[in-house]
DNA sequence: CCTTTTATAGTCAGTGCGACTATAAAAGGG
DNA sequence: CCCTTTTATAGTCGCACTGACTATAAAAGG
């Protein structure tokens, strides 16, 4: 911080971005919106803006995360800090430091163009590609970032409602990890992992589709998962 | 980033500030600078500087790990970023946007002032204490950081030299940690783990202490640990 | 020479987990 | 109404990993 009285700084512009998860028929999805002005006019990007003056990186986040989804309550959703991209390059015009964050959340309402208009669209991970600025890596760091996280914390209820079946929250893994999970076994897991979640205490069961009818849990108060719940490796187990 | 093209966008200055660690005596140490103007004049500070036009926040860090500690070549010291801090009223006179890093120290050069003649001082963790600005909770969180990954990367052999015995090892583990690990089992899981560490292959061996000589090893290349390293729960294992 | 110190090897039991089988409870089709 | 399909849940078996512990090897110091 020295030299900082004689103001020899250069100012920067600030912007927080949003990498916005959700799972929509199997897949797991992000929300990009359609740039309107160059530069990358018409190409997608991340959600994101500029910090005011008067908030931090994370207000400016759920604040954008509000105006992007149209939800009217983002208080309980999980925002989390990734980390700050600020190569010189990065934007052509001007000097912007970008505070990326990651969202996740349950349902996927429609998206509605932001508050100021511009288009906003689910799109599938796999399709969200060719992205304007560096939002490509942004993104790739997001994805990487929860996959990990399922690993050693109870990150998967953010993608569920807030009662669900042990089978919806497997299928969050599975999503997310592109890896199948044994249905025995990921249920022993869960239950013998303290705090990850809890059983609605009435007889709860959900209905709708075929089969026998599922108990139902709730998220736990668990941060950590002890012990977490490994990724299966891609040539199997260590054997 | 929608309303970017009316640059509708408040300047901020952007600083890299450093949490840097190394192990003196068998204790975790961090290295302070003093401030010698107001704010917090007298005060201990993490060393760090204003980001420059034409770098990165990485490279202004690694900039500033150099010009604080005095080593000639940092360009293979673990350095990495932690999170960006960005309240607006972090700083009292203006506002300033932090990009905190931390870096790992196998030894310890005794340090001297930067570039621009401030005081520095190794400081053991536990006496570093009301800093300047948010520093505290910043260092705080980096302590975090590095006693996390310890557990799933092979980040403790950045606190040794090139060549280490398995006992220095363990003592990054128990100095970080703050817990005592049972010797035979942390060699067994530590050569266990695939690229963790690497023999060195002549018979080498420490001289210097008292015993039956050590083998020497050499950082791996695995990024992270399979299986991971877990740090003992504080009431004892699951048992 | 004996003790101390540190490194290394090995043993044993309990736990976690992958793979697998079995049973329960629903819907749907003949 | 039975039988198949589907999903949930319970349980078994064996192996790998780990914590606790004992034993041996190789150095320094008195």
């Amino acid at each position: 911080m020295d030299g900082y009285d004689k103001y020899a700084y250069e100012p920067f512009a600030v912007t927080a971005d949003l990498a916005v998860f959700t799972l929509r028929a199997g897949a797991l999805h992000v929300l990009l919106v359609e740039r309107g002005e160059e530069p990358y006019a018409g190409r997608w990007a991340l959600p994101g803006g500029f910090v005011r003056p008067d908030e931090s990186a994370e207000s400016a986040a759920r604040r954008e995360l509000g105006e992007e989804t149209g939800l009217t309550d983002v208080s309980g959703l999980h925002l989390e800090q990734l980390r700050t991209y600020s190569e010189p390059g990065r934007d052509p015009r001007m000097r912007v430091v970008s505070v990326a964050f990651a969202a996740l959340l349950p349902d996927a309402p429609e998206a509605h163009g932001g508050s100021d208009a511009a288009r906003a669209r689910w799109t599938p991970y796999d399709a969200a590609r060719q992205l304007a600025f560096d939002h490509d890596r942004i993104l790739a760091d997001a994805r990487g970032r929860v996959g990990a996280k399922l690993e050693y914390t109870g990150l998967a209820t953010a993608f569920c409602p807030p009662e669900f079946t042990l089978g919806e929250l497997q299928q969050v893994y599975e999503t997310v990890w592109g890896a199948e999970l044994d249905r025995p076994n990921f249920r022993r897991k869960v239950l013998a992992t303290p705090g990850f979640v809890e059983a609605v205490p009435g007889a709860a069961r959900l209905t709708g589709g075929r089969g026998k009818p599922a108990a139902l849990y709730r998220a736990g108060t668990a941060a950590a998962l002890h012990p977490p719940l490994l990724r299966p490796t891609p040539e199997g187990p260590p054997a």
